[in-house]
DNA sequence: CAATAACCTGCAATCGGTTGCACAAATAAT
DNA sequence: ATTATTTGTGCAACCGATTGCAGGTTATTG
């Protein structure tokens, strides 16, 4: 159990001393520098290995004046109570985590300035890393624009709104919100609410993708159906309720998110409404308690781990100066019960 | 003076020509040394502020030889499946990034080794940080005592075990697991199951619990009712689901975790029971989405925000080389539909 | 007015790496 | 054998802070 470990060795200067060589040449050994001979290479490589040597990543980063760390800031909109606890949030933290620990760069978390001061709380989490990822555009898009064209790298998980001056990795809102309108459209439904606030731009795009759909299948939008729910799950079902004793003249609704989804099914069902025998439900984010409430949640998958890769390398690309397209990422239909009556 | 200079300063060195002093002075002038005068710091202070100088932290840290970091672990058991989507680290680790953020350290996160080689893992992992916060102790235990003998600082959320040589921060698990069974056993329950694995000091504490419940209402214990269900979902569903077609000889379910009992409100559901009328169901964690099943699950809520700063707090204690005392926090029983039948 | 104490401030070393440049040794070309 | 190349290493400056110690002022005292 105990791996006889001989000298502990602490800095460059001992592993040099070691290897009877100078610490820049151990340093450029390290390194794999062609400059130094490959007998050399091995040699300091080997005792690196075995003495279990790493270099202080704090003195070289100093040295190379950076900070191996990538910052995520989570752009919540604390007004309408959408937080961390919302799932979605945190698979893509977990899916960020583990692409940036992947290419050696540590995770700084950060709370997205509550109020409108946001150009000073910025400047110091980039004095503190190497760039930032912002999850979700909210109302900020004007702050973003103007933090990239400080020519701050950072990369944004959110929708390609005109006139954006960063890039952005998005999953296909309007298609998603289209296929899951379609789902239930082709399914036998005609009257299908609309559940959630439009006031940011993915929102709207899954809304859109929802008018689109019916359009396609000859049905006229009735704004009637369209309901501004907030996203926490205490006030949805609340909201939910509320609006239910005076009207139930649907037979469908398309939820903005999962968890504002399983709301809408708990109020439904407080109210005697059968899901989805009488009103069919579809959700957003396919997080992974989805598929175990009852009935199980039709929804649209993002896909989450591709994008904390995308988001992390496209950073990694901002930082090194080259420009990034965007990239949008297949939104995909996940069908369970509670859409259709078996 | 009070002339608003827009001068960009980053260096130290920066800040002391401007304020026509050596970067020693500066330096103890913004720290507030006393062997400066009263009237030098103010001013570099106050030149400081208005050209919006911060100190450049990775040199700083290089100096004093630390790294204004912690790791976070979270000791998941990859073998039973329970991993980062539970949402109740997930919780954990919003409070601890709070508490952090607030005593100005970053956080890092960091995955449990999968396997045995945890020594080199963390040897990695404090090379990094000042200290790591362990999230789980699972079987690990040895191992943990093993890393504090050597003198790192580190802080543990779990159990008090005995021989244990690291300091924990937990909720009374044994008290959780009580109060819910005797919330079961005073509602009308008697033949109540335990679903879930002990095999770590936490589980088998709210096992110790439920079993001295049973004691105390006069009931001996039948090793029957108890069963190893897994921790994820699918997994979980499954295996209470092949349970059912076995026996269903009980009125009541204690699990272990909110998200197990979801899993469980859904097998029996799926199986025609209904709940609380045929089975009543308790879970444990009382995660923000255990409010909203439908029925609404009774749970015992460990208060995570009090844990973060706990854990946050006692490992800047002892990094300070200070001793930290055990803390245990209360488990608080959280009545909802799931257990009692209106 | 000179001597001593009390205060401020600056010099320079240090933390642990990286890298431009100079230089010595080995090899190739004349 | 001498000069021109190539190759491998080391010297020393630098990144941006902190801090022990010495030195220069000013105030206090005899």
């Amino acid at each position: 159990m105990a791996q006889d470990t001989p000298v502990m060795i602490s800095s460059l200067q001992d592993l040099a001393d070691l290897a009877g060589v100078s610490r820049a040449t151990a340093s450029r050994a390290l390194s794999d520098n062609p400059r130094i001979s490959q007998k050399t290479r091995d040699r300091v490589q080997a005792l690196a290995q075995t003495h279990g040597y790493v270099v202080n990543r704090r003195a070289r980063d100093l040295r190379l004046q950076r900070t191996s760390i990538i910052s995520v800031v989570f752009m919540l909109d604390m007004r309408s109570k959408q937080h961390m606890s919302d799932l979605f949030f945190m698979e893509m933290l977990g899916a960020i985590a583990d692409a940036s620990s992947d290419r050696d760069y540590d995770l700084l978390l950060t709370h997205a300035p509550e109020s409108g001061d946001m150009d000073t709380a910025v400047n110091n989490i980039l004095q503190r890393s190497d760039g930032v990822i912002f999850v979700g555009q909210e109302k900020r898009h004007q702050q973003l624009n103007a933090i990239a064209e400080r020519g701050h790298p950072i990369m944004v998980w959110g929708q390609r709104v005109p006139g954006k001056r960063y890039p952005v990795v998005g999953s296909d809102n309007f298609e998603g919100g289209r296929a899951v309108t379609l789902e239930l459209l082709d399914h036998g439904r005609s009257r299908i609410a609309f559940f959630g606030g439009i006031d940011n731009p993915e929102l709207a795009a899954r809304f859109s993708g929802y008018q689109a759909a019916l359009e396609e299948r000859g049905l006229a939008f009735d704004p009637q159906l369209h309901f501004d729910v907030p996203f926490g799950m205490d006030e949805a079902e609340a909201a939910i309720a509320r609006l239910l004793e005076q009207r139930s003249d649907f037979d469908a609704v398309v939820c903005l998110s999962d968890v504002m989804a399983m709301a809408t099914i708990g109020a439904l069902q407080g109210f005697g409404l059968r899901v989805p025998e009488d009103v069919a439900v579809t959700g957003y984010d396919n997080i992974s308690l989805s598929a175990f409430g009852r009935p199980a949640l039709t929804t649209v998958s993002q896909s989450i781990g591709m994008a904390g890769e995308a988001l992390v390398d496209g950073l990694l690309a901002r930082m090194r100066g080259e420009s990034v397209p965007d990239i949008t990422l297949p939104a995909q239909l996940v069908v369970r019960d509670s859409s259709r009556a078996r």
